[in-house]
DNA sequence: TCATACATCACCCAAAAGGGTGATATTGGC
DNA sequence: GCCAATATCACCCTTTTGGGTGATGTATGA
């Protein structure tokens, strides 16, 4: 088993990143980096035609990011291992990968030889998380506001809203936008107040941008 | 010159990313990595001990960030050179390095070769900025909210103000909290939207966050 | 000294946000 | 078929925001 090769794909688009996991594992004998790609659509692609074992993704990418990719992998080529590697750990981010059944994630601050240890484990059928991951998550569990302990579940006709609403757009532009009534979209901020535990449309606007939903 | 070591010390608290780098350069043979750091009160100790000539760092750090440590590199040594490196481009991050007589600006998209070329110019003593920091600078020089042409000079007052309206507090809070009158906070609040170009609090918002008044 | 920015406050007024309740129609899952 | 979530709308009411104007004192710098 050991004596296999590893069949890796790499795809972020920070080539300067990439370059530096390449450089890393370049030299190792069991691992053999088989391609490389800037987005998830061009990874996906590679995924299908190669005998891939393994794919290391980032998660902020353009056109398709990490999580998309991550769930059309385990969808339809659920033999492909995947470990995520991001720079920023947030607990909705965790909780989505989790139920994905990623096999491992890391961050970007870990180094060259836990990123072998990753790769390993996760070759063997182990799963792998860095420390600040597990603790991260684990916290969010007694986590202090409502946004954390409870994932909220907002609808798509919600989102819509809220991206109006941190675009400055007040309830009678947001009604013309959706072409809906104003008194359907003060509905809607005040069940996404609820939802969220926000005191205002400032609060709003944080969890947006923390949630990257404006992004 | 050209045959001379460059003397190198890098400063990222991303590991993973600083093996990167670390793996590129190693075969190098010009260049001399005498050191790494996880933040910046470190590279500044290694920085005042070693006969530095460049020194790469992220912007994103604990304890003393990228620009704090380029501003005290400046100050203290300026014969070293600086080139910065991160995963994102804003305008007024540009703008403050570009005060600091920053050497280099890079994102973490750029490859191998485009950062030896930066090393090797920025040590001619010439300067090197990704294309794409330069368009987004260019741009902004046209840009469309009030926050990005004129830079905006918030008073002490109206900066305790502003952290206290993207705390989710209303007027009356706020003038409890700073002891001052309904209408004095009303004002202050209205000045800042004029001075921020923001429509409402949603924008006032945005502006902290991008700042970083808030963190 | 004069101008400017700052911090403070007041008043008027219109528009918007927020809090509560209730109603209807549609949909998808169990 | 029933239940829950969603999306839609209406009406009540109070509080808050936002826009405009003007006034006063202080401090600072040209």
């Amino acid at each position: 088993m050991s004596n296999e090769t590893i069949k890796l794909l790499l795809v972020d688009d920070h080539h300067m990143f990439m370059d530096g996991i390449y450089a890393i594992l370049k030299d190792i004998s069991h691992i053999d980096i088989v391609g490389t790609a800037n987005n998830g659509n061009q990874a996906l692609k590679i995924a299908k035609s190669s005998a891939l074992d393994l794919l290391i993704t980032d998660i902020e990418m353009p056109e398709m990011d990490g999580i998309q990719l991550s769930k059309s992998i385990k969808k339809t080529l659920p033999n492909i291992k995947v470990i995520v590697v991001s720079s920023h750990s947030n607990v909705q981010t965790i909780d989505k990968l989790r139920k994905l059944q990623i096999d491992g994630y890391l961050l970007k601050n870990t180094g060259k030889i836990e990123l072998l240890n990753a790769i390993n484990k996760v070759y063997k059928g182990e799963k792998y998380f860095s420390e600040e991951i597990l603790r991260v998550y684990n916290q969010s569990l007694f986590g202090t506001n409502k946004a954390e302990k409870e994932k909220v579940k907002l609808s798509p006709r919600e989102l819509e809203v809220l991206k109006c609403i941190v675009q400055e757009q007040n309830t009678q532009e947001i009604a013309e936008s959706l072409n809906i009534s104003v008194n359907t979209v003060d509905t809607h901020r005040k069940n996404l107040m609820r939802k969220i535990g926000a005191k205002n449309v400032v609060g709003l606007t944080k969890y947006a941008i923390q949630q990257g939903i404006i992004a």
